[in-house]
DNA sequence: CTGTTAGCGCTTTCAG
DNA sequence: CTGAAAGCGCTAACAG
């Protein structure tokens, strides 16, 4: 009907080998790194293809690969910033290693096995998972199907499932330290009623050093959601418990923002002269001047570059045994201590 | 080699045929909506899928359908949460309408064209673009290829190249109207050293606005990054500036964060005493206690669905003219104006 | 309603 | 190094 609908129609490598007299192969041959094809071939195939304004199709060029460099990412929490964050440094990287990167946003409320199954249907070459521990089963099933997945600060599951973490347990311990260093004698744990893995051992590290130290930490005190508000109201209903503190370890910086706010808005002995916080994560937000954090810092970036390095070993040693990476954090002292 | 090995091959529809006693047809009718089945034979057919674990490959489908139901998305700016809060809820909508959003971060220094290119490799259903307004040229290839291009807040371009934008002129106005009416006489603005389309018209419909009540604004102080420290910097440079001023508009949330810790921790006249502050988007960070910032708000749930709106009317009128869709804007009042 | 028959666009042996 | 031919997994006419 319209002239536009003469030239919608794809261009492919049959026109291209027409156009340059040569065969497909010697067109795919150009268009595939390490394939051999004269210099002088490839020159008119490249010419023609440009003239054509030909792109490869590579969803065709994955039905025959088996592989389509598209990777899935399972993502939950993205209201938190550390999340969005990771996913930006990892579309990021997978970019750069020519994969591309397929987002699904995931609430606990989702099934994961139903999102990783939709990511099989595309052939997906990987799965990144940074939402809940997903079930055993859909993992095996990826995984004897070839595709590699990479768990973000999950617990440990199946024989073949990559996992890299921070270290969750010396994010609990370097806060309770440092709160005992600075001088409390007195620390409670803001922590989250979700189930998370990673949440869990920072959690548990931190009571068990405090206890180690000689101090009995007031615990108890728990988000219902893992963010802003849900550290505000966990801190209205410490402060409401009368119970003292003069320290204070949030299991990420996204609550223990919204617990300093309270702290500050509501009258609590004042931050960081006798009340001392510390968060973990170190989100952008936690170096705004308004908070000045103190807080454990692991870097997105490497987690990044971990979570590709596991992908990349994966394709190359399907049957290798899984491997846990491990990431180093450090404790960033800014103005929440002392 | 090992066991694994022999149940990593992929069970096509094939198998199932032959497991359910029917032709390839009677499956791929089976898990094609809206085909016709005999009740009888998709049950056995679902059946066969089920017990081997069958799952479509979408890849292989999208060849022949000409369409993958992948969509691009054009990501700038992930470090502002407005952002990150666009692409979740526009990846959550492309989900629920059975789309998979593939997310393609992009800096400016990122050349647009060669990441639409990429996109238009894997014959994605259409690009979503909320970065840097993309050369018209790839946009027209992108038309002309049958594949949609929806703007997000951006200028316009070409004749079917559809957008949707928050109403960036009233965000301006909106400003300016609060400000005065607010009682302040001396009004100033924060924008940003950035070529971006919306912050640009904020801007200048906000300036305009007040000359037209007889306000002569405080202008030229722009942030050389788009973000919080930018703000803050700016912030700084205006009180440097000596100029008085009792009323600020900062074109974005984030800027404005920055801007308002600044002026409490330099001194300034206390908000919102003797000095009130607008900001534009309203991110989740303005409705924290901590800053309870005083904005212009804009749906992101509303812009996701008007941008799915737009991709999916064009799916069914590919030659329609561009259409613009202008989604309303409000005035949230919180603490930082009175 | 069902099976058969052609492809979708690309890669990849396999001869030459 | 190059072309011909087969096939990746699926869908879409087309007869039956």
């Amino acid at each position: 009907m319209n002239a536009q609908d003469d030239t919608s129609k794809q261009i492919t490598s049959v026109d291209v080998a027409k156009l340059a007299g040569v065969s497909r192969s010697a067109v795919s041959r150009t268009f595939t790194p390490g394939a051999s094809v004269a210099q002088e071939t490839r020159e008119k195939v490249l010419k023609a293809a440009d003239a054509l304004g030909y792109r490869v199709n590579q969803l065709a060029r994955s039905l025959t690969n088996k592989r389509s460099d598209l990777v899935g990412i399972v993502a939950a929490n993205m209201d938190n910033p550390f999340r969005t964050e990771q996913i930006e440094q990892i579309s990021r990287k997978l970019m750069e290693q020519n994969f591309r990167p397929i987002l699904m946003p995931a609430e606990s409320a989702d099934d994961p096995s139903r999102i990783i199954g939709m990511l099989l249907e595309y052939s997906v070459s990987g799965v990144i998972v940074t939402s809940d521990t997903p079930p055993e089963a859909i993992c095996q099933e990826c995984v004897s199907l070839g595709v590699p997945v990479v768990l973000v600060n999950k617990r440990k599951i199946g024989a073949t499932v990559d996992r890299v973490l921070m270290d969750n347990l010396k994010c609990g311990q370097l806060a309770a330290q440092a709160l005992y260093e600075k001088g409390c004698r007195n620390v409670a744990i803001i922590s989250a009623n979700v189930p998370s893995y990673s949440l869990q051992v920072r959690g548990d590290a931190f009571k068990r050093s405090c206890l180690e130290m000689g101090l009995q930490p007031v615990t108890g005190f728990a988000a219902d959601f893992q963010d802003y508000n849900g550290g505000a109201h966990a801190a209205a209903q410490l402060l409401a418990s009368g119970r003292p503190f003069d320290g204070l370890f949030c299991v990420t910086d996204f609550m223990a923002l919204g617990a300093l706010d309270h702290l500050r808005l509501s009258g609590a002995p004042p931050v960081p002269e006798r009340m001392q916080v510390i968060g973990c994560d170190d989100i952008r937000q936690a170096a705004w001047q308004g908070y000045n954090l103190t807080t454990i810092r692991q870097d997105t970036a490497h987690l990044a570059e971990a979570v590709i390095e596991a992908l990349l070993n994966r394709f190359s040693k399907p049957n290798a045994p899984a491997t846990t990476k491990t990431l180093d954090v450090s404790l960033i002292e800014r103005g929440t201590t002392r």
